[in-house]
DNA sequence: TGTACATCAGTGAACGCGCGTTCACTGATGTAC
DNA sequence: TGTACATCAGTGAACGCGCGTTCACTGATGTAC
């Protein structure tokens, strides 16, 4: 019953991707490997042929799905003026709550106290992911002339990741809703009063120097 | 062997203490009801005893870690005048990722992905843990004269929440300091700009009308 | 191009382990008189 | 206050279950000649 190389690597994608979704929306501990193996059509022997274990697999599908969300992202905003694409990813960031397709799902929000003392391998796959996502932002927020564009970025994906979250746990519909909509105002504040490097206005110039706080206090 | 009453009620409130330090600490999974109660100085056949079932566990020891985390804060701020109590909880909120003392810990941050699908009576727990802990923001906000005090304390809990989130994940130190620092510039920025109900700043009349968007859009 | 052997994707059962929960039992505490 | 019985906190072993992983096996694919 062997398959064809090209068979195999498309096998391996399929129970990536499928492992993916399942542990973003149930969580990794309530995932077993044979349920990702009967989704894929297949059964939970065959795992081992693709994936040296489960926390492997927990790695390679986190990063896929961080991989995913930037896409997304990127692949919605590709063209956009800055300030409209930064608008668009608040958006469909803060859309997680309601909307639980894969690639609006980001493993930082669903996966991550789930795995705070997880594999080095694991974590790391996490910190690139969240690095490059602070990327795709910190690329429209310099293009508007944000002088700490970086900080400006990190600011923004804690309060999507926190207002999420909260909204997740929450069992109160209309106050996940509120959460999220002040995530949202937060966001624009940010944006409206972070410093700029260039026509600074007089009332945001210490702002400005609070931003540019040196790295070692 | 049976114990006296004082005695049965002393040693409910133990396992439930120490069972919320592991939880917080290492994760609800990672803690099994006989780790909880051998550091108890117990053994596992007593546990039910004093709780229903391992779930019953969770939702008590959330609730009591929450409410240990905003009577820390409550004790830390009582009597400072609202500014600096705002900036105590802020930085004592963001050590979280250091110092990781029980009182210190937060569930929304250390259990939330981990809760996502839990009972609802567990989330029920985190909700109140939630709301109150932002009654107790929203309080000082409102002496500070902030005009939508409730939505500037969700949106400042929802920065610390993500920053810390963020930061127990990331492998890279010195991104999760930075992570951390810019997040305390939010709530500074937040704060310098969020619309105050007297004595608004001609330039944060556009800001005070973005912050009071109907709550139905 | 064809042949012969090695490889290996996938199967399905089994293993071993840890965990939540149960249970019979003990003996000190609570309580009714 | 004292007595007699019921209660029940705590023990330690056992149960049952699900899970990650292993394994012998099958037969199609890959590869070396």
């Amino acid at each position: 019953m062997r398959k064809s190389n090209a068979e195999t690597a498309e096998t391996r994608k399929r129970i990536l991707s499928i492992a993916s979704g399942m542990f973003l929306r149930n969580g990794i501990a309530a995932t077993s490997i044979a349920d990702v193996m009967v989704a894929a059509g297949l059964t939970q022997g065959g795992f081992y042929r693709h994936f040296q274990s489960k926390e492997h697999l927990v790695a390679d599908a986190s990063a896929a799905a961080f991989e995913q969300t930037r896409a997304a992202f990127d692949a919605a905003t590709a063209g956009k003026p800055p300030r409209e694409a930064l608008d668009l990813i608040v958006r469909h960031y803060l859309d997680q709550h309601r909307d639980t397709t894969l690639g609006n799902l980001c493993p930082m929000v669903n996966l991550a106290s789930e795995l705070r003392d997880a594999d080095q391998q694991i974590k790391a796959a996490l910190t690139d992911g969240y690095a490059r996502l602070v990327k795709l932002l910190a690329a429209y927020l310099m293009r508007l002339d944000y002088s700490d564009y970086v900080g400006v970025a990190e600011s923004i994906v804690s309060v999507l990741v926190g207002a999420v979250s909260v909204a997740r746990v929450v069992t109160d519909a209309a106050l996940s809703d509120t959460i999220l909509r002040n995530a949202q105002n937060t966001v624009d504040l940010i944006l409206r009063n972070a410093a700029t490097g260039a026509g600074l206005a007089p009332d945001n110039r210490a702002a400005a120097e609070a931003q540019r706080r040196p790295l070692q206090p």
